[in-house]
DNA sequence: ATGAAAGCGCTAACAC
DNA sequence: GTGTTAGCGCTTTCAT
């Protein structure tokens, strides 16, 4: 039934001014209403919020960049597997979600160009800020994207940095707590997983546990069984890795893993060699992540309660928004849930 | 006229016109240049690539936004946890890295409320296309957004939508493979594992494996042992569900589920009952996840190329965004990955 | 081949 | 309390 609409007579997109002309009001008046700023009639209000509910105008986040903000935070994840994301999103969203800010995520896929290209293009975007989950660039790095836009920064160990807020785990005391729950179980013989490269990054959790490890290790007396042993970077080779690991004849009697995701595997390769766990071999992860909690599974981890994490990283991100200028540093307490493999 | 701002105060932004400036040229020669267009010699060209290079320009996403393309595209997962996901990323990013294209990802944690206003907060920012990643929200609704901005759907089956395109990997087919091989390995007393609810979309994956499932079984003479069970929404009192189902004493002798997020649970709670998988219990699932992977679970499981399917998909809504307007609808074979379980 | 200039849709001074 | 208007940094005709 429609003929050929010619396109002076289409639909036209909704925009502030459409809504002004329908309210009877100017475009001043409509963008205060929408920024709930300060000088505007209940009656005025009222009448524009009717215009913009019956059109359903939606501002346009670009013109709006170009002027203030966007109302947009980025989220910059390392990569997307990791079991801890999904709770500190969902941590950040508890608190967005009230708010009239949204959140965009971009992925890392582990691999530091990337990082950069994204938060750049974050800002090009002209989000309002940015919350970086355990970034694998330098403090320094960091400390410059954050004179272009309000960063905090997760799984990031830099107490002093100034231009930035920082919001962790405790990774220390939760490399001491798996330590202290170990030789309390009687292991002496204890030797730590750890990430698969040295990193140029020394703010990195996977450091602060290794730190947390010998030096547990020491105050029980045990600097004698200390040792960190790395994986390689490869994961296709890295199951043969653990199994060389576990046919030494040093042994150690338990293995303390700077996450869940290379626990797991160590878990499945220690049985499939007829280790028993923990009989022959205690094993403790750290994440908590769902795997972990399999019955058959019985992962020991540490856990770092993530959403706590991403509400205070997405509370501090917003203060900041909101102006404030000296840094914030939160360190949130780890514990230990127990399970079977230790 | 301008007035005489001291520079020292105001550290200026890079702007086009700063480029402009530089290397002696006008802007729509700067922003010609940028995009490749038509109508540039090769000296202009290089002169300003050169300042665009010594400058560290980037342009604002923001305001390319108000006038033409931002060259992002949206991509919008349900949620984040699922183990299928971070493949497709990789196989977007295999294809939007050469390109200037980048990709912005919104989760939906499985809302559809949240999955439209993720949607309509990407058409704010004025993306140039979206890849919908399992969908929630029906065709219609999709269909609706699609008249605002090019649309893939991953998951989605709709083979009859005209105004956005599809990449689906067959899982009728897929559910047929899994009854296939059970019926070759002598089982006949096959139930399915369904998705938590019947949902009001019509198009997800979960139905389509579930109506591969029932006709496979009436092909291969079994429609007596054929039935659907289904989880209780709630995670936490899933493993008990699944215990009651595994007590029942008509309990099946083989389990087909929807997705290893459920048959990997069944399995602990299968092995912690005592029962023998596969002797007592076969299971096969879904997605050929990491976990089905490791030793100790050896689940059997579809592999649906989730790799490729994310490349297709973003060369598809290049490709519209270039100007294409038949629908593409694309269906990828699946595969079956023997291990352990049945 | 290159440049001048008119907006895109909004926000924020400032005027009334 | 409300309206006018000058840009924000680009893209895109349309001149030259």
């Amino acid at each position: 039934m429609s003929m050929d609409i010619p396109k002076d007579l289409r639909p036209e997109r909704v925009t502030i001014r459409t809504v002004a002309a329908d309210a009877g009001v100017s475009v001043a008046a409509v963008s205060k209403v929408m920024r709930n700023a300060y000088g505007v009639s209940d009656a005025l209000r009222l009448n524009v919020t009717a215009s913009i509910e019956r059109l359903g105008y939606r501002p346009s986040v670009a013109a709006r960049g170009m002027r203030g903000q966007t109302y947009t935070i980025g989220i910059l994840l390392v990569d997307i597997a990791n079991p801890f994301l999904p709770e500190v999103i969902d941590g950040i969203n508890d608190v967005l979600d009230p708010s009239n800010y949204k959140a965009m995520v971009g992925i890392g896929l582990e691999n530091v160009p990337l990082e950069s290209k994204l938060i750049e293009q974050m800002i090009d975007y002209r989000m309002d800020g940015l919350i970086l989950v355990a970034p694998r660039m330098l403090g320094a790095t960091m400390a410059k994207f954050a004179r272009q836009i309000p960063i905090v920064a997760i799984g990031h160990h830099e107490a002093t940095a100034d231009s930035f807020d920082t919001v962790n785990s405790d990774d220390e005391k939760g490399a001491a707590l798996v330590v202290q729950s170990l030789v309390a179980s009687g292991y002496k013989d204890i030797a730590m997983i750890g990430a698969y490269q040295v990193n140029e990054n020394e703010a990195t959790v996977d450091l602060k546990r290794q730190a947390g490890y010998i030096d547990a290790m020491a105050k029980a007396g045990l600097s004698d069984f200390s040792r960190v042993i790395r994986l390689p970077y490869a994961k296709n080779i890295r199951d043969e890795a653990v199994r060389t690991i576990l046919t030494m004849p040093n042994r150690p009697r338990a293995m303390f893993c700077w996450s869940d995701l290379d626990a797991i595997p160590m878990i499945n390769v220690a049985r499939t060699m007829g280790l028993r766990v923990p009989e022959d071999l205690a094993i403790v992860g750290y994440d908590d992540s769902r795997i972990a909690a399999l019955p058959l599974i019985g992962l020991t981890s540490i856990n770092q309660s993530g959403r706590r994490m991403g509400a205070l990283s997405a509370e501090t991100l917003l203060s900041r928004i909101a102006g404030r200028t000296a840094p914030n540093h939160f360190l949130i307490d780890p514990s230990l849930t127990s399970r079977t493999s230790d």
